[in-house]
DNA sequence: GTCTATATCTAGATAGAC
DNA sequence: GTCTATCTAGATATAGAC
C-alpha cells in the first residue's frame, strides 16, 4: 500500500492545527494570557494531547519561528535572484523579514525573551536552532558572493556572519520599536545599509588598511564560538 | 527621639535578607529550581512576607541587578577620578563591571531573558529601570566630558548614549560567552575600546566628515525613543 | 507598618489509563 | 494518540498577631 509522501499524516495535521491555533490566540490575546488549556480547547483537543506534540508552551513559539524563517528565506532567494546592487538586495531581504514579522510585533517581544536565554533550545546559537541559522547564513553568503560590490577579500569572507549578527540586532531593535508600524526600524535599515556599503567599499583603499584589519579582528571576536 | 538615618529599619533588614537568600539559592540551584517557598523557608519567613516586599520572583532579580549596578557605578567613579586616557578609563569601567558580575554568570542568562522582554519593568528601557539607566549614563557622560581625547563636538554629544548601548551589547555577549572565566569578553573589550578611541579621534579629520555625519545619524536612530 | 499562617487560584507540565 | 486526573509552583486573599 503506497502513500503519497506529500500527504499529511494524522499526526502532522494535529501538530499543524495546534501551532495555528496557538499563533492565532497569541495574536488575539497575547502570549501570557493564552493558556495551554485555551489552545487545546480552541483546537478541540485535550491539554495532554497538545503536550504530546510540544514539550512546552515555548516550543510552540520555536516552531512558529522556524516556519516564519523558512518563509523569509524563500522570499530572500527571490529577491537575490532578481538582481540589483548590494544595498538594494540587502535592504530588500531585511525589509521582507519585517513584512513577515509585522503581524506578530505585539508578542514578538515575548519571543525575544525566550530566545535570549543562553543555552536554551530557542537561543539562536543553540544546536536546535542550527537549521534556522544555517538557512539564514546561506542567504547572506549568496548575497555577498554574488554582489558586484568591490571589497577587501577578507571582508568578503567575514561579511555574511556579520550580516547574520546584524540581523539579530535588528530584530532586537524591532521588538523594542514602538513607532507606528515600526517605521523607525525601516528608517534604520535605510540608513545603515548604504552606510555599510560605503564602509565595505572603503575597505579596499590602502589608507584604511589598518582600520580594516582591526575591524576584522573585532568582527571575528563577535562570531559565535 | 532621633534615629540614625543610616540605620536599617526592620523592614529594610528583612528586604535585604530576602534578596540575599534568593541570590544565594539562585546561585546554588539555579533560578528556575529555586521556588518562592524555598526562599521564604531558607530566610525563615513566610511566603506571604516575601510577597509583601517583592511583587514577583522576577522583581527579586531586578532588585539584585540594581544593587550590582550601584556597586559598579561606585567603582566606576573611582576609576574615572583616578585619571588616565580615554581607553584606559573606559576599559577600566567595563572590566570592573565584569569583575562584579563574574560570580553570577551561570544565571545571568536567565536575567537577560527577563530583561529582554520589551515593556517589562525589568527592561533596561523601562520606567522602572530609569534609576539604573541614569546612573549608568551619568558615568559615561562624566568619562566623555573629562577626557582629553580630541573629537568632533557632535560625536562628543552622542558618545555617552552610544557607550551605554554598547555596554548593553557587551552584557549580552558576556552571558553567551562560555569561554573559561569569560576571557573572550575581556579580549573583546581590549580590542574594541582602543578601536573606538581611534575612530572617535578620526572624527575630527575633514576627510572623514561625510562618514562621521552619516555615522552620527545612525547612532541617533539607535538611541532609545 | 511588619509579619505569620492557611487556604485558594491559576496555569504549565506530567502520569497513567484507554 | 488521546484522554482525565494530578502535581507543582507562582501568586493572591484573608484573617489575624505584634
Amino acid at each position: 500500500m503506497e502513500t503519497d509522501p506529500k500527504a499529511e499524516t494524522r499526526g502532522e495535521q494535529t501538530r499543524r492545527l495546534i501551532v495555528e491555533t496557538a499563533i492565532r490566540l497569541f495574536g488575539e490575546v497575547g502570549y501570557e494570557k493564552t493558556t495551554m488549556r485555551a489552545i487545546a480547547s480552541a483546537a478541540g483537543l485535550s491539554v495532554g494531547n497538545a503536550y504530546y506534540y510540544f514539550p512546552s508552551k515555548d516550543s510552540l513559539v520555536t516552531e512558529f519561528y522556524l516556519q516564519l524563517q523558512r518563509e523569509h528565506m524563500a522570499r530572500a532567494e527571490e529577491i537575490i535572484a532578481a538582481g540589483g546592487g548590494f544595498s538594494e538586495q540587502l535592504t530588500g531581504v531585511l525589509m521582507a523579514g519585517l513584512d513577515l514579522w509585522d503581524p506578530y510585533h505585539s508578542f514578538g517581544g515575548r519571543f525575544i525573551g525566550i530566545a535570549a536565554v543562553p543555552g536554551s533550545p530557542t537561543s539562536p546559537f543553540s544546536e536546535e536552532s542550527a537549521e534556522a541559522r544555517e538557512l539564514s547564513l546561506r542567504i547572506f553568503e549568496r548575497l555577498v558572493a554574488d554582489t558586484s560590490l568591490k571589497m577587501d577579500a577578507e571582508v568578503r569572507e567575514e561579511l555574511p556572519e556579520l550580516l547574520w549578527l546584524a540581523q539579530l540586532g535588528l530584530v532586537v531593535y524591532w521588538v523594542h520599536d514602538r513607532s507606528p508600524g515600526q517605521q523607525r526600524t525601516r528608517t534604520l535599515i535605510e540608513t545603515a545599509v548604504p552606510y555599510l556599503e560605503s564602509l565595505v567599499g572603503l575597505s579596499r583603499m590602502k589608507v584604511f588598511r589598518a582600520m580594516t584589519v582591526r575591524g576584522l579582528a573585532l568582527v571575528k571576536l563577535l562570531r559565535p564560538v
